[in-house]
RNA sequence: GCCGCGUUCGUCUAGGGGUUUAGGACGCUGCCCUUUCACGGCAGUAGCACGGGUUCGAAUCCCGUACGCGGUACCA
């Protein structure tokens, strides 16, 4: 039972879940999946100033767009509940104060002005790093400083105080990272952090440390901003008499001009940085997610496409990188470029048929599917079949500036020419094979390329300089509409 | 500043002492296919941060430097 894989995912409910928080989220899933483990979803609640409405909801949704079950959470009991923090928190104040019996925790008094005195004090007096720490604390109002009487009395008064952990002086501290190996930090370089805050709620340390150990979480994978507090955990694990759960610190996704991906960068980058707006840009999950797999990851052969159970299989920590990775837009959209493509019409239809509503028409579902199935090899998004395929529904209204320039000289006589030729042909006749043989023809007796007939007949018929292939697009518009945008064409460009 | 982590094509990565003229993917360029648009195929482009070691041999191991990133809160 213990050495079952348990991991779980810990967001703060602060606003809308962004692209690293997903990926964490995938990894965690990954894992837990391939070793056949349990993935939770855990809401870290406990800074209420920080708190947004809507967040969880958020979260919850957007996990479950991307295809990332999880087995226990908040909505979804399992024995280790209740999985948001802010409901644990008798649980917290136990174990600050088992610590303080123990002698790893004091009562620290000190307002925000002291704090801030001190900081300021030290760093005058040369110390670029002030710390409330082993020398420090003793010049402080705290559980270790003042009369115990004094202490009682405070306490007994209702005086706001919070929990710091009591960091030894000189110890070292070692732990092994699944993705990084062995890891080492001296304790004199970190701060005699605040577990219980004065509003009673405990701060992520406490919280995360108490929570990961009653949850029976074997594994815990997070972003690189933790690593250098883990040697914190590890002192808490170690006081509370626990044996510390696993460590994988993953590598940061990073901006295209450097940095730690924040929304403020992605948004001047163009890049989405909430998976809600994957959603509502309608990208393709499957395809986000295969994206978001082998950003810091490879399965270290030359596959790269690969479906969410196939990841399951492949994902092993190890091949975990451990440096930042470059978010990379244009990779993005080949994945998705990839996954349209790869899915039949049918499947695709519902969500195109819902946007196609949403620009005002109504294709019945055969002629929509054919659309799809013509246009699937050059989309990006699945919004591209009604924007970029606008033409059959509604005839264009003006051409392109780049389809102009395939509109020559000698256009205006070669289009009404075939236009003639067509003509001709009854309504059922109106076939691909037809509209080739008119335009085979026609290079022969006018002695002219393929390019010079399809090119700017193209133009005339759909408006546009790129589309799918031609004659099955005219031939699915069918005679009555192709004949007119001809004429129609004719007028406006010869 | 201090502490920690990292550094292979522009980007994501493979590689873990000889198998490497460093492989794949995205991007970009060209060609082929298609007498249209794509898809596809093929080819090209471009990289081991630097300096010292260790070794017969180093992208691979060690040290240093540089650079990047993260942390340094009663935020997570």
């Amino acid at each position: 039972m213990s050495d079952s894989v348990r991991v779980r995912f810990a967001p703060s409910p602060t606003g809308l879940l962004h692209i690293g928080g997903l990926r964490t989220a995938l990894y965690n899933y990954l894992f837990a999946k391939h070793h056949n483990g349990t993935f939770v979803l855990r809401i870290e609640d406990t800074d209420q100033s920080r708190y947004v409405e809507g967040a969880e909801e958020d979260i919850v949704d957007s996990l479950q767009w991307s295809g990332l079950d999880f087995d226990e959470g908040p909505g979804k009991d399992g024995e280790f509940g209740p999985y948001r923090q802010s409901e644990r928190q008798d649980l917290y104040q136990e174990y600050a104060e088992q610590l303080i019996e123990d002698g790893h925790a004091y009562y620290a008094f000190d307002t925000t002005e002291e704090l801030n005195d001190m900081r300021e004090r030290l760093e005058k007096s040369g110390n670029p790093s002030p710390k409330y720490d082993a020398v420090t604390r003793m010049s402080m109002q705290n559980s270790l400083t003042l009369p115990q009487e004094e202490v009682e009395q405070r306490l007994e008064d209702g005086e706001e105080y919070v929990v710091r952990l009591k960091v030894p002086r000189r110890e070292t501290i070692r732990f092994e990272d699944e993705i990084r190996g062995f890891v080492s930090f001296e304790s004199k370089g970190l701060d005699d952090q605040v577990l219980l805050k004065s509003d009673g709620m405990p701060t992520y340390h406490l919280a995360n440390v108490v929570d990961d150990h009653l949850m029976e979480i074997s594994h815990v994978i997070r972003g690189e901003e933790w690593l250098s507090s883990t040697p914190k955990h590890m002192l808490l694990y170690k006081y509370l008499g626990w044996e510390a759960p696993r460590m994988a610190h993953l590598p940061l996704i990073m901006s295209p001009s450097g940095g730690k991906l924040s929304k403020r960068k992605a948004e001047t980058e163009g890049i989405p940085i909430n998976a809600k707006d994957y959603r509502e840009q309608r990208y393709e999950p499957d395809a986000l997610v295969n994206f978001l797999a082998y950003l810091g990851w490879s399965p270290g052969d030359d596959t790269e496409i690969h479906s969410l159970e196939e990841l399951v299989e492949l994902f092993t920590l190890d091949r975990v990188s451990k440096s930042g990775a470059v978010f990379n837009h244009k990779k993005l959209l080949w994945y998705n470029e990839n996954y349209l493509r790869e899915k039949p019409a049918e499947e695709l239809y519902p969500r195109v048929q819902a946007i196609a509503k949403e620009h005002g028409v109504n294709p019945e579902k055969e002629y929509l599917l054919n659309i799809i199935e013509l246009m699937k090899d050059r989309v990006s998004k699945v919004e591209d079949f009604i924007t970029q395929g606008k033409f059959f529904f509604e005839d264009p209204e003006e051409y392109e500036e780049k389809a102009l320039k395939k509109w020559k000289d000698g256009s205006g006589e070669i289009v009404s020419a075939y236009l003639e030729k067509i003509s001709d042909l009854d309504e059922d006749a109106f076939t691909v094979d037809n509209l080739k043989a008119a335009v085979n023809e026609l290079t022969d007796k006018m002695d002219v390329g393929f390019g010079k007939v399809a090119m700017p007949l193209r133009v005339a018929v759909t408006g546009q300089g790129f589309g799918p292939d031609l004659f099955p697009a005219i031939e699915l518009l069918g005679k009555e509409t192709t004949v007119e945008r001809i004429k129609k064409a004719l007028d406006k460009l010869a």
